[in-house]
RNA sequence: GGCCCCAUAGUUCAACGGAUAGAAUAGCAGUUUCCUAAACUGUAGAUAUGGGUUCGAUUCCCGUUGGGGCUACCA
């Protein structure tokens, strides 16, 4: 049990003691103490004057002493305002470094038979254009989001709906016949995805021109939209392989297998993985089934060119088309027969979709759809709903040719990663293989983090002329840090020195406290990352820690140090702030290069 | 028009309703005989606006202003 809990509990008992009233836990606020005051955890008072009829100060006095009588753990105390700073016992923190040193899996929860299993959908991408800056921020969140919510003590499918069906695919087909010239990506040396995405850009210069035309021959915008010839025959397209149309059916394979060649390359740059995938064309006939079968009992009705609507109003929402008046489905009805299909195929008790919060109104409607075919999950899909990307330039538009792409972003990155060091003399730390492995990792963590450490729900701002910092609140300062602390571990066993990590301590100094303070707090991190579904609150945590050690490495010499005992104990501190540094780290998908 | 989200130093981000609103960057001024200076120290700088709720509001409620999103027979 957590240092806080028992002070929590403690308190309650006291409360009641002393006053005789019941208090819950929300009520006993108990927190870090501010660094400038002495103190190791404090207890806000204000929340209890109304029983105690006393002022701040006397109650904290009360509270104080019954405290520091009763409880092992707290050694003394002090009283500031309507704050009661208790003063924790050295053994509790001494008992934090044993634990985070030995144990393997410090603040990670095992998972049980009775594990909750929870589904997480990430990534999510369209076939006719590369992932971008967008899908950055998603894949990451995403693949961080799983393994905190592993670390929490749950079993977690990984899965990816990957949209390779429907009118945007059918774009960069049409634009391929008709303006390719039967290129490919081996006679182009594009990367698939690329290449089908320069397609899809193709197209919609064509159709632009041809509404600008249609316009002027004195057709509505709306009206031209709807009848250039590239849409048309785009529809088209779309109707002939749903009818399932050989030729058609064979290039729609060919350039999704030339895209998914393409997407492989950019997950594994970006560490990310999935246990299982999922296709829309294997899933949009199951929605397309159930929409029907919601039609027939009268969930939905069909007006009179045949589209099918769902009539939304009673529920605070709007009319919702399921199925276009050609029989074609729309994204709703897709996402409907993923998620029958998934409930099938696994005993999900939490699904979780990870996609950008301009699709709020999407989910809330998937809910409620689902809700209204019978099925008993609907209401508890969880959308988690992340906050856009936003450039200096203002919105990514991938049509308009206005996006970071992925590839190119983490390439750019590297490259300065490499310049960064050169220019830093740290080449020859390492091979020249290991360096540009280390780059590598640099980069992604300086990307990864920068990405992360923000609260996920908000928008964030991108600036790619500015690149992204190597220095001060960053992954590669944290990555730094480790790789010194490797570094300082390697020179000890150098010099024969062993460590051990019972022997016993006879004081601590300040600086030595603050750390195991910052090293407690790593499983309450997770469980509130998890809670919150925040891997910032991971970052945020893994930055004080690092920034702490940082203080204390330069004011302490380690191997400086004279008194063996002392060493001996700074080593140990050493390793386990890099231990705890490399499992933070690890949530958030970020490599620790051992040099740097 | 309707619905939803956001607003904090020059900039990018923090702050379960709690102590003097924290960092980082950019600026200025310093620290390398010493385990990696991608470090450390000092300095200056912010809650858009008007009300309300209470012991206490950046946080909760209402109004105003400014920004973003959704409101597709796109996904």
């Amino acid at each position: 049990m957590n240092i806080e809990t028992i002070i929590q509990k403690a308190t309650i008992e006291a409360v009641k003691t002393l006053y005789g009233a019941e208090v819950n836990e929300n009520q006993v606020q108990v927190q870090n103490t501010r660094k400038e005051v002495s103190g190791d955890i404090t207890i806000v008072v204000f929340p209890f004057l109304r029983l105690s009829r006393k002022s701040p100060e006397l109650t904290a006095e009360d509270l104080g002493t019954y405290l520091a009588d009763k409880v092992d753990l707290v050694d003394s105390f002090s009283v500031i305002k309507g704050f009661l700073n208790l003063e924790i016992s050295k053994d509790y923190w001494l008992d934090v470094l044993t634990e985070s040193y030995n144990d393997k899996n410090f603040g990670y929860k095992q998972t049980t038979d009775e594990s909750k299993l929870v589904m997480i959908e990430y990534s999510s991408p369209n076939t006719n254009k590369p992932l971008h800056l967008g899908h950055i921020r998603n894949n990451l969140l995403g693949y961080s989001i799983s393994e905190i919510v592993k670390a929490n003590g749950n079993k977690v499918v990984k899965t990816n709906i990957v949209n390779d069906r429907g009118i945007h695919i059918c774009k960069s087909m049409y634009a391929w016949q008709q303006w390719g010239n039967g290129e490919t990506p081996e006679t182009s040396g594009m990367k698939g995805d690329h290449l089908v995405g320069k397609y899809y850009v193709e197209f919609d210069k064509h159709f632009k021109a041809e509404i600008v035309e249609l316009v002027e021959s004195g057709l509505s915008k709306e009206e031209a939209e709807n009848q250039a010839p590239s849409i048309i025959a785009a529809r088209e397209l779309l109707r002939k392989w749903e009818a399932k149309d050989a030729e058609t059916v064979e290039l729609w394979k060919t350039m999704n297998t030339w895209v998914y060649a393409g997407f492989d390359v950019t997950y594994k740059t970006l560490g990310v993985d999935f246990d299982k995938i999922y296709y829309e064309s294997d899933t949009y006939l199951i929605g397309k089934d159930e929409v029907l079968r919601g039609l027939k009992e009268g969930t939905f009705y069909q007006k009179e060119d045949n589209s099918v609507w769902a009539d939304l109003s009673g529920d605070g929402l709007d009319q919702k088309i399921l199925l276009r008046s050609d029989g074609t489905s729309v994204y709703m009805t897709q996402d409907i027969g993923t998620a029958k299909m998934r409930f099938n195929d696994y005993p999900i008790d939490k699904m979780v979709y990870v996609v950008g919060n301009e699709q709020n109104y999407h989910f809330q409607v998937l809910a409620n759809l689902l809700d209204k075919l019978g099925y008993s999950w609907g209401k508890d899909l969880f959308h988690f709903s992340y906050g856009m990307v936003e450039l200096p330039s203002g919105k990514m538009k991938s049509r308009e040719g206005t996006v970071v792409d992925a590839d190119d972003l983490v390439e750019g990155m590297i490259k300065v990663a490499r310049e960064m060091s050169a220019e830093l003399g740290k080449l020859e730390l390492q091979s020249e293989k290991e360096a540009e492995e280390t780059f590598r990792m640099i980069a992604l963590g300086a990307l990864k983090y920068f990405i992360l450490k923000v609260d996920p729900r908000k928008n964030m701002m991108f600036n790619p002329e500015e690149s992204i910092d190597f220095n001060g609140n960053t992954g590669p300062f944290i990555q730094y840090t480790y790789a010194r602390i490797q570094s300082v571990l390697r020179k000890a066993t150098d010099r024969n020195i062993t460590i051990d990590a019972s022997r016993e301590v006879k004081n601590l100094e300040v600086k030595e406290k603050e750390l195991l303070k910052r090293i407690s707090l790593f499983p309450a991190a997770i469980q509130e990352a998890g809670e919150n579904y925040s891997p910032a609150i991971i970052a945020n945590y893994c930055y004080e820690l690092v920034k702490e050690f940082n203080q204390f490495y330069h004011d302490h010499h380690i191997l400086g140090e004279q008194d063996a005992d002392k060493m001996n104990f700074r080593l140990v501190l050493a390793e386990s702030v890099g231990k705890v540094i490399q499992r933070a780290m690890s949530l958030l998908g970020i490599e620790m290069p051992e040099r740097m």
